[in-house]
DNA sequence: ATATTTTAAGGGAATATCCCTTAAAAGTCA
DNA sequence: TGACTTTTAAGGGATATTCCCTTAAAATAT
């Protein structure tokens, strides 16, 4: 489901632990994310994107853009 | 909270209703999303993004650019 | 091979969701 | 202005979902 998001976190090189650190949930939260298992909210999507410099679009699959449009702030 | 996808809808001259009718949900879940009572599932947003040919991105207010990334497919 | 690291399954308490009814607010027009 | 209509939001509850825990499985390293 979220295949794109798994991509781009093992580009860069992150475990789950580290992700789940970051977003500050439970690991198997996070895998629980990844997986499909449960929905994404957006303010996870949010940090996601910050992280990776890229927009939720990208990281859900609407576009094949990867770099965001200019933030806000 | 989501005062953008409000101004998005009245400027459209849409209603709750139409909104909720499109989105296939109730009215009153769709004032619970625009008042940030409720999260704001991703699908929703995409269908959202879809209708008003915007991003995700515009909606949540990651970004003043109101033209939607190149889509998929 | 086995030890270590990383990811995923099972399950349950707590929380959030969604819709219902109905009330309040906003808009219309005589 | 007041009655009427339309639109939006509050209250509340059954149900579904979330999040995390433990632990197992899978992947990786030594």
């Amino acid at each position: 489901m979220y295949e794109r998001i798994r991509n781009i976190r093992e580009d860069r090189d992150m475990t789950q632990s580290q992700m789940a650190e970051y977003l500050r949930i439970h690991q198997t939260t996070y895998s629980d994310y990844e997986i499909g298992k449960l929905n994404i909210p957006v303010q996870v999507l949010d940090k996601i994107a910050d992280l990776f410099e890229t927009s939720i679009d990208y990281l859900v699959n609407r576009t094949d853009v990867e770099i965001p449009y200019p933030l806000k702030k």
